[in-house]
DNA sequence: GTCTATAATCGGATAGAC
DNA sequence: GTCTATCCGATTATAGAC
C-alpha cells in the first residue's frame, strides 16, 4: 500500500492504535465529565482512565476543552463538504439550510448524542463554553471564505458572507440552547428545535412582532424553509 | 454619610482607592497586553506595574482575561439601559438599532478606544477571544431576556428574542472584527463598519446575491436603516 | 498582604515498539 | 530510525489559609 492510503480512516497498525487511544481519551473524558462535571474532573484523572500519561494526553489534545471539542470541528467540516456540493447559483442561504440538513442525515447518531452532552456540559461551565464558542468562531470564518468564494465575493467590501455565515450559525446555536435547556430531548428533539429556529430567523427579523405565531405561513421574500436536496427528493424536515 | 449614597460612582475615600487601583490594574494590563501580548504577560506582572501583590489583583478580577473584558458588560449594560428607553411598541429590531445610536452617543471615546485595543488583542489571543464570546453570550441572554418582557413573548416556546438578539449581536460582531482587520480605523470607522453591517443584514438574507451592492436601496419590508431617535420625529418602520 | 496548594500546560531526556 | 509513551521538572493561573 503506498503511504497515502494510511493517512486518515485507513489501516496502518500505528494509526490503529493511534485512534484507540484518541477514542479512549474522549470517551474517559465524555464520561469523566458527566459524572463530576468539566471543572471538577482533572486532566490527570482522564489520562489514569484512558490507561496513559497525562504527557500523552496533552500530545492528542492541546488542552482540556479539545479532547471533547474535536468533534464539533468534524461535523462543521463535514458541513462544509455538504455545502461545497451544493450548486454556485443557489442563494447561499438556501445552500446553507441544505447543507445542513444532509449533515444531519450523514451523522451517525452517536455523534449527534455527543453533541448534546457536550452542549449540556458547555451551559454549566463558561470555561467549556468559551472554548466551544470559540471553535465556532474560527469554523464561522472559514464558512464564511467558502460563501465568498462560492459567490465569487470579494470580502474586503463586502460583508455579507460573514454576515449570512454568522446569522445561520447564531439561528444553529440557538435552537441547540433551547433544546438542551428544555432538558429532556434527544437527537429528534435538537433537530427540530434547529429547524424551528432557522425558520423563524427572517420573520423574526422582518415581520410585525406579534402576528409570526403560525410558523410556517410567513409572507417574507424568502421563506427560509427547508431546501430541497442537490441530488433528488428529500424528506422535507 | 448613608451606606447608600458611597456605593458606585460616589464619593467615601475607600471607593475612591478602590476605583484607583481598578483602574490602574486596567490600564497596566492593557498596556503589557500591547506590549508583549495577551499570553506572554503575567497576571504578577500587571499586579507590580499597578503596585498591587498579585492576590490583590484576584480579588479585583477573577481571571485574566477579566481585567481587560469588565469594559465590555460596562458597554452592554448601557445599551439595555438606552434599549429599556424605547417605546415597547416598537419592534425589536428598530429598538436594538435605536438603542445602539444611543449607546454610540452615550460612551466616550476613551471606552471605545478600549474596544478597539481589546478586540485587536482577542483576534490574536484565541483565549483572550473565547473569554469574549462568553460574555457575549451572557450578554446576549439577558438581552433576549429583556426583548421578550418588552414584548410579551414567552420564551419557551417563541424563540424570536433568542434569534433577534442573536443575529443583531452577531451583525455588530462582524462589524467590529471587520473593523479590526483592516487595521487602520479609529473610532469613525467602528462606527461606520458595524451600521455597514446592521444595513446589510436582513438585505444579505432576502436578496438575490447580486443585486444588492448600492447598500442604501434595498426593498426589503423593514430595511434596517438607522432608527430615529425616542423622543423626534421617526420614519415609521 | 504573604505564603502555600492545586492544576493546566510545556519542554527535555530516555526507553520500548515497529 | 522513526514514532510513541513515560518520568521528571518548570511555569503560571487561580484558590485558600493566615
Amino acid at each position: 500500500m503506498s503511504v497515502i492510503t494510511m493517512e486518515a480512516t485507513d489501516g496502518g497498525l500505528r494509526e490503529l492504535k493511534k485512534a484507540r487511544t484518541r477514542e479512549a481519551l474522549v470517551d474517559a473524558a465524555l464520561r469523566l465529565f458527566a459524572e463530576q462535571g468539566f471543572g471538577a474532573t482533572t486532566t490527570e484523572e482522564i489520562a489514569a482512565a484512558a490507561d496513559v500519561s497525562q504527557r500523552t494526553l496533552f500530545r492528542y489534545f492541546p488542552t482540556k476543552e479539545d479532547i471533547i471539542l474535536d468533534v464539533q470541528d468534524e461535523t462543521e467540516e463535514t458541513f462544509r463538504l455538504k455545502l461545497a456540493d451544493r450548486p454556485t447559483a443557489e442563494h447561499p442561504v438556501d445552500s446553507l439550510l441544505a447543507a445542513l440538513t444532509a449533515t444531519w442525515s450523514e451523522l451517525d447518531p452517536q455523534s449527534l448524542n455527543a453533541h448534546l452532552r457536550i452542549m449540556r456540559l458547555a451551559d454549566e461551565s463558561p470555561k467549556l463554553l468559551a472554548a466551544h464558542l470559540q471553535r465556532s468562531a474560527v469554523n464561522l470564518n472559514l464558512l464564511a471564505s467558502l460563501i465568498a468564494h462560492r459567490t465569487g465575493t470579494d470580502t474586503a467590501d463586502d460583508p455579507r458572507p460573514e454576515l449570512v455565515a454568522a446569522a445561520f450559525g447564531s439561528a444553529v446555536h440557538v435552537g441547540i440552547i433551547r433544546c438542551c435547556r428544555s432538558g429532556d430531548g434527544g437527537v429528534d428533539a435538537l433537530i427540530a428545535s434547529v429547524n424551528h429556529c432557522l425558520v423563524q430567523l427572517i420573520p423574526a427579523l422582518t415581520e410585525p412582532w406579534d402576528t409570526v405565531r403560525p410558523a410556517e405561513a410567513c409572507a417574507s421574500p424568502r421563506p427560509l424553509g427547508p431546501a430541497p436536496p442537490a441530488d433528488g427528493p428529500g424528506t422535507p424536515a
